[in-house]
RNA sequence: GCGGGUGUAGCUCAGUGGCUAGAGCGUCACGUUGCCAACGUGAAUGUCGUCGGUUCGAAUCCGAUCACCCGCUCCA
């Protein structure tokens, strides 16, 4: 299945529009049209149904260990600066950057080391990536600017001990780390991932905040808070639904790699020791959703991350991910990770950021040997009131992109097949199977022709079915066009009214997939439809 | 960030310096029509991605820029 054809169709039916398309868009931002954000609202409301609302904290769900609670919260994009300083995405998403205009290559700032070399009555400042190997190598890359051999190497004056590039001003006089002239890097360049704002009148560094680069850090230094205002024990999971933003370097592939995005997200806050089974719990809970939602299980993978990719704290980290139309044969994209984070997140917001290479965990410190990053020292610790244990929970992280997953359903749901048209020739068709929990309209009701009182009586049914119902009315042309325009948009189910509905109050309801028709009276249409969607 | 490709009607595309920029599909109106992209008649729709240059004349040639696609790179 082409990509293109799924782009094109979801500009000309209204699912997705670049952003700001008029004044010829703009970078990995994207509209929801019409249909999408139908589509998209009901993907975020099946998972908050599904996760929240109709969360049974009675009984023990399959494969979990115990019961538990499940609350929502809704927080701020633009939250306190220390947040992100203790949740690491401050050093992890503030980079400065050179780029080598001679190779192209682009470097960290503060990972290049260098020093000041003459020889031939020519000075430079000889760089080379920062390393136990670094005065070699500069010594290398200085014989060869220099043109030098081994043998005169005493021609080479070095003017002091190796330093960091971000201590020289000026680069003129600069040979890049794989450069063969000097001068060639540019002025370093902040590569902010997160995007920068000003809170209060004044613009000044001071006002700097951030717009948030996940929605799970307002989870977490909101923990106290919920469990304080809901009595609930652990384990306790927290649900949120919201915007972030990251500034991506190469946004791709239509919505997939997007500046702004929508996330869903549970911090799941349980015992230590039963961490590892809510880890197991959750990773085949959040499967099993995306397959009852109709994503077939040859399309979906789990990836386990290798050990070398795992932070150490962590028990385990899972990608769900999706055969995107847009990925090589055989290649998957992440819809959801799911991860074991230990007590690391919150523990950084109580004692301060954590160096996440230590093992155990130890604050991380700065070169005055304060700690780089304080945290809030309020107490995020929990108390069990039956066994009077004292302990800092640790969290489960299922997070998944709502567009990533309304992208991986639009791609699912798109299907070409042929049916016959009156002669009774195949005709191809363009059908947008969604779940009909996800379909952006439920029904669509038709006269079958404009006369004879037909519309009347579509109007009125419409009108009832629209109490409940996204539901769509259409007269105009053929009944055929009417039926596969609805096939394109997606709507499972279409409901006709003819010359006997006049007589015995029954239309006939179509389905989407298998063109079938069945006989139903007026009255049960709306408990007809809903079971159907609910099945 | 680099390299390649693309950009003309709502969609798919034709149009290689010269008359008022075209086709198919779609859309709208009227008529006809009794169950799966029907038919007839009529109609609307374009700053040819944007800005600038060359030229008597530019959708067409040149430059810049923006966006999308592919491959690198980067990120995770």
């Amino acid at each position: 299945m082409s990509m293109e054809k799924i782009v094109s169709l979801c500009k000309q039916c209204g699912f997705l529009f670049q952003s700001s398309e008029i004044y010829g868009g703009l970078q990995g931002f994207w509209d929801y049209g019409p249909l999408g954000v139908e589509l998209k609202r009901n993907v975020k409301e099946s998972w908050w149904r599904d996760m929240v609302t109709c969360h049974d904290d009675m009984s023990t769900l399959d494969g979990a260990p115990s019961p538990y609670s499940m609350e929502g919260l809704d927080c701020t994009i633009i939250m306190h600066p220390q947040v992100w300083k203790c949740s690491g995405h401050y050093d992890l998403f503030h980079d400065y950057m050179v780029d080598c205009k001679e190779t192209k290559k682009r470097y960290r700032h503060d990972q290049l080391n260098g020093r000041w070399v003459s020889a031939k009555g020519k000075t430079a400042f000889v760089t080379a990536p920062a390393g136990d190997d670094e005065v070699e190598l500069i010594k290398k890359r200085a014989m060869k600017y220099f043109n030098v051999r081994a043998k005169n190497i005493d021609d080479l004056v070095y003017d002091g001990d190796p330093v960091c590039l971000t201590e020289i001003q000026d680069l003129a006089e600069v040979l890049g780390p794989d450069a063969k002239t000097i001068g060639t890097l540019t002025e370093p360049r902040e590569f902010n991932l997160m995007f920068k704002t000003y809170v209060g009148a004044l613009s000044g560094e001071e006002g700097a905040a951030f717009l948030r680069p996940e929605t799970a850090q307002g989870i977490f230094v909101n923990f106290k808070n919920v469990l304080d205002s809901t009595r609930h024990k652990l384990p306790l999971g927290i649900a949120q639904i919201g915007k972030s933003f990251r500034n991506e370097i190469t946004p791709r592939n239509f919505t997939f790699r997007s500046r702004e995005f929508e996330q869903m997200e549970i911090e799941f806050f349980c015992h230590p020791d039963e961490s590892q089974k809510w880890y197991q719990f959750w990773r085949d809970r959040r499967m099993a959703w995306y397959h009852e939602m109709g994503i077939p299980e040859d399309r979906l993978i789990l990836r386990e991350h290798t050990p070398d990719e795992l932070a150490h704290y962590s028990i385990g980290t899972a990608d769900l991910e999706y055969a995107f139309p847009f990925m090589a044969a055989g290649e998957f994209g992440e819809l959801e990770g799911i991860s074991h984070r230990g007590d690391f997140d919150l523990r950084s917001h109580i004692e301060g950021k954590l160096d996440e290479k230590s093992n155990p965990l130890e604050l991380q410190l700065d070169e005055h040997g304060k700690p780089k990053w304080k945290g809030s020292g309020k107490n995020l610790g929990y108390r069990d009131e039956l066994t009077g244990e004292k302990y800092i929970p640790h969290v489960i992280e299922p997070s998944a992109g709502a567009d990533r997953a309304t992208l991986a359903f639009l791609c699912e749901a798109y299907t070409e097949d042929e049916q016959p048209d009156e002669n009774g020739n195949m005709q191809k068709r363009v059908v947008m199977k969604f779940h009909p929990r996800l379909a952006p309209i439920k029904a669509a009701v038709f006269p079958l022709v404009k006369k004879d009182g037909m519309p009347e009586v579509a109007k009125e049914i419409y009108l009832n079915l629209k109490k409940q119902f996204k539901v769509f009315y259409d007269e105009k042309g053929a009944i055929g066009r009417r039926y596969r325009r609805q096939d394109e948009a997606g709507t499972p189910y279409c409901i006709t009214v003819d010359g006997q509905t006049l007589e015995d109050q029954t239309v006939t309801i179509r389905d989407r997939d298998t063109l079938e028709q069945q006989r139903v009276n007026i009255d049960e249409l709306r408990e007809i439809i809903q079971c159907r969607i609910d099945a």
